[in-house]
DNA sequence: CATGAATGAGGCTTCATTCAT
DNA sequence: GATGAATGAAGCCTCATTCAT
């Protein structure tokens, strides 16, 4: 039931703004529900109820399950680099790594799902991590550069140095049920994690 | 005891044998089949069809789905981590990973299923990836004990120096075909994840 | 209220109607189908072929194979008791039995199943029996009571008087195909039964 | 296993005295299996499984589960109906329907699972039950002529006077768990249905 | 465009029956 | 003859996708 009559009556921007603003709607609520059920465990009829929409709509406004899927992590990946960005402009490493796990944080779950799923999922959700990681890996290896050059951290090659850090933040949170039951795993060892690993770092 | 009390008695070596056999054959395929399709997109039929049996005999030797793949999982667990505990031999800290490495690599295409698909899995495969860390870890804990008390590497909280390790190692893992397509991970960045690691543990 | 609040408010009397036709239908056929070949043997594939309609919408309209039995069982009983209120309002036992054999004999076909194969059914099928037996009960003890009251027939409890009826019916139902095979039991025996069973409650 | 450790060892007419008794073994766990879980839901393994035998046993002795059942309602035919004349002999209406309730009675298990599910079952269940009727009806047949004689009970047609008390036999034999949960339905209700029935057709 | 009923391919599981030993 | 592992034809149910309204 749309909120006009007759469908020809609304005029054409206003129809697509409309069709915009479902499509959108769609995306925020599917990234909710996928957050929540997992990415694999979700059908397109949950998300259809959660948006309140028919299930029918969603296939109007994406062809596949998959082209959902592959917008809502897209989508979701550039507001975390986005925010990443924000976060980490130009601090030291100690900054950029704390504004990493601020970022994460803020999108714990879906972010998690990510983390756990992504090997199930389409190309593009692999693709979407590793342009999250990107973000950080561009701070990151600026302000590690400096810090080496100072004989502040190790002279370490860039792509461990990273790896190191991003393989200890992803098995916490793909574990997180185990680490921390009930609760975020970041708010609870986010702080001992960046602590530990400059230690490592650290001349 | 009538003529109809059973037939416990002799092994009837025969029979039994085969059927064990048919058996072990299932788990065997089974497992090559999950390496190679993953957990959760294997179906009960590419196994039988794997296996060279008909889709019913899956069933016959197994009550469910779930039942086979926990039992795939186990089986799988207990062999890794014997092979572990053989190569880990209370060695040095440097040794022990090395065994670990080697140990992985020897089942490398289903340790990385595991790694990546564990969290949508049964209970059991959870229970399996972290009795194999048990493995490891018990072995690590008491070198790296050592090692500390000789200060040859740094006094680190042991949960923290086993977790980054193992993040580590199931980043590679789980990203295998990123880092290196068409390729086993550990044969070609092992050595120098080891490398890397004991540089940052060590004094 | 939003425009994703769901679509509650007006009856959407196209589409609703449409399902709720389709479910009828389906209830429709499917009475039809386990009337003929009965409710055990009846699958839903054949439900969905009589209907007309895809396996699977079957299950668009009844969760289980169990659940879509329940329900035509279920109307069954509502029309049958309707039915049989309606024949059976406040006569005298002559009449109201007579009543109880035409409302059975115009649902013989599935009553007998009913009769044949409840005790292999689910619940609900159990109780129907018994609830389109209430209906007959009830009327047929006050009018027995006004006529043993009357010395029209004989004094005999309530439950005896009532179960050897019952049990003569369905002894003729349930053995139809043998006492009158190709043709209703009722219409060629129902005269017969009641005549016998009056003169047998008769002083 | 059998006992011999060679086949052609065993004497041919040991072999076929085997043959006989495994069979006849067959046949008598199947029956307490049937009257346990039903002619519907008993499977054949279950029936092996009673009997101590190899699934494929029970096809070496029977082509089918439909020879195999026919052979079990046959045996058990043969039985109540040889008990029943038994049991019945040449005494009054009232010594005969007391005899037929205590034949049933002594097999009300298997006999009851025949009046729920024998209309789903090969003809050869219809006709034990046939006879076993026709064993009782021979006997009351003859009884009741001479009652009728005598005028000791009323002059009824010989079917509608057996059918009577049938119906209200299987009646409370099909419903004994509603009627008398727990408990065989005969012995609790027999008597009364007798005394009730005998009432009925009493002058 | 939005709707949601209908679709149907495909997955898991059961069980009577077969057959090599 | 007895065995029991293996078979495979069904049966129930799920869910992404389509399409008439």
């Amino acid at each position: 039931m749309t909120q006009y009559a007759g469908v020809d009556e609304m005029p054409e921007s206003q129809r697509q703004k409309q069709k915009k603003q479902t499509r959108k709607h769609l995306i925020t609520m599917a990234f909710n529900q996928l957050a929540k059920d997992g990415l694999i465990n979700t059908r397109t009829a949950d998300i259809a109820k959660a948006a309140g929409v028919s299930h029918g709509t969603v296939f109007a406004h994406f062809p596949t399950r998959d082209a959902l899927l592959t917008e809502v992590i897209n989508e979701f990946g550039a507001r975390v680099t986005r925010r990443l960005h924000e976060l980490a402009g130009g601090g030291s490493v100690h900054e950029i790594l704390e504004a990493h796990l601020k970022g994460l944080a803020e999108f714990e779950p879906f972010y998690t799902r990510l983390v756990r799923e992504g090997s199930l999922l389409p190309e593009s959700a692999r693709n979407t991590l590793i342009m999250i990681q990107s973000a950080v890996s561009f701070h990151l290896s600026q302000a590690a550069e400096r810090e080496m050059a100072a004989g502040i951290i190790r002279r370490l090659p860039m792509h461990l140095l990273f790896n190191t850090w991003i393989g200890l933040v992803h098995y916490y949170l793909a574990n997180g049920d185990l680490f921390s039951p009930g609760k975020p795993v970041l708010e609870r060892y986010g702080k001992e994690l960046l602590e530990h690993y400059l230690t490592l770092i650290t001349e």
